[in-house]
DNA sequence: GCAAATTAATGATTTATTCAAG
DNA sequence: CTTGAATAAATCATTAATTTGC
């Protein structure tokens, strides 16, 4: 399989040694930036060739124009690292508890905990828990902001009223708890890793960040 | 000063231990997913109670409810020996360099050795890295758009035009390589980390990541 | 009943906005 | 004012439900 579909790919940076200026010039059909006149003034002894570069350039991009029939047949395989997260049953049931508890953010060490503590139900990364609430505090509201459209439909008792029924407030109000834990600090953590290896168990919680080609497929 | 303000905080999830099992009752509106390979379908024992908890009822505020809970309530106050990263001339010079060269998204591996690189000329993290790009990325975009809409405005008279003439592209269709990027995998690392203890050595390329409270306040 | 085709959810990324340090 | 940092909104992409034709 040649894996001729390396083009761009951070684009020749880390690929070309030796040249930096016309290396990448052709790897990208398009935005063929010329940089050349550009004399930027050489940041002393900074030499990029001793990056290390992506091997895998393998991006499957470009996805087979060719072939779209293998829909199910593909050994789905599912070696690790290559498909999204799956929540369980007991994880999404946790990770709403959690939020219903109020939780919107967690921080580093809350995601830690809880991926650790949802790993004993499934497969998962801190990461995964990070999006979770990001999305579901996301649709949460725009569901809400729709309903609320939808019930300016009826303009019968609109307004400020609603009395607020403590009831409701579970639904409605979820934003006010939001802006309360607003703007708080995020520290990053990064380790290398191969994502392969990230099948060992919870006493690792390392889970890879930052964009990592995929290199499977 | 009493913590009281601890009224949601994760709202109490983090000390309540034994109750867990009706809270999943309503996991999910819709498509209820019922996973046959888990054997498990009480969240049995998740103990909650071995999760740290927060201790210091970090957010600010706390009183809560009331006034504009405007987007970003800001009172984080500084952390503790937190400043930000303060980039020194020969990292702005590399990243920009490798901003000509193409560069937008720097996946996991590439942020890792461009912070190893960047730290012999300062302190400097991953996340520093990571932002750069998505502020300059961004800034960029709204300096051309600015500048394209400035334009419109009295094409007669400053502007030397040139209708869209090669040159531009540069500036212009920056855009384009993004999307050839796009749609990558991105993987996380986390590793639990003290902020404070920060400032060891270049050798160490761990960058803390997810929001950490910041616990002095 | 069953898979292929379609649709609905939702996980993962990117972009736009915002806040505040210097 | 510039720009690092952080979050929310918009978007993409993949998986599960669901429908449909046989």
């Amino acid at each position: 399989m040649g894996n001729m579909k390396m083009h761009q790919l951070a684009c020749g940076f880390w690929e070309q040694e030796p040249l930096l200026s016309l290396g990448c010039k052709r790897l990208r059909p398009l935005a063929p930036k010329l940089h050349s006149n550009s004399t930027y003034t050489t940041v002393s002894s900074f030499d990029l060739k001793s990056f290390i570069r992506p091997d895998s350039g393998p991006r499957k991009l470009g996805n087979g124009p060719s072939e779209d029939n293998n829909r199910h047949s593909p050994p789905v395989e599912t070696h690790p690292g290559g498909t999204r997260w799956n929540p369980t049953q007991e994880q999404i049931g946790i990770l709403e508890m959690l939020y219903r508890g109020g939780m919107r953010t967690p921080n580093a060490q809350q995601i830690e905990q809880i991926t650790e503590k949802l790993g004993k139900y499934g497969k998962i990364e801190g990461k995964n828990v990070f999006y979770w609430f990001q999305n579901h505090k996301a649709r949460e509201r725009q569901k809400q902001k729709r309903s609320s459209l939808g019930l300016t439909h009826c303009p019968r008792s609109s307004a400020p009223i609603t009395p607020i029924t403590l009831d409701t407030r579970e639904e409605t109000m979820e934003r006010e708890e939001d802006s309360l834990c607003k703007r708080k600090c995020r520290s990053w953590s990064f380790e290398e890793k191969d994502s392969r290896s990230s099948s060992k168990e919870d006493e690792n919680r390392t889970l890879e960040l930052f964009p990592l080609h995929p290199e499977s497929r």
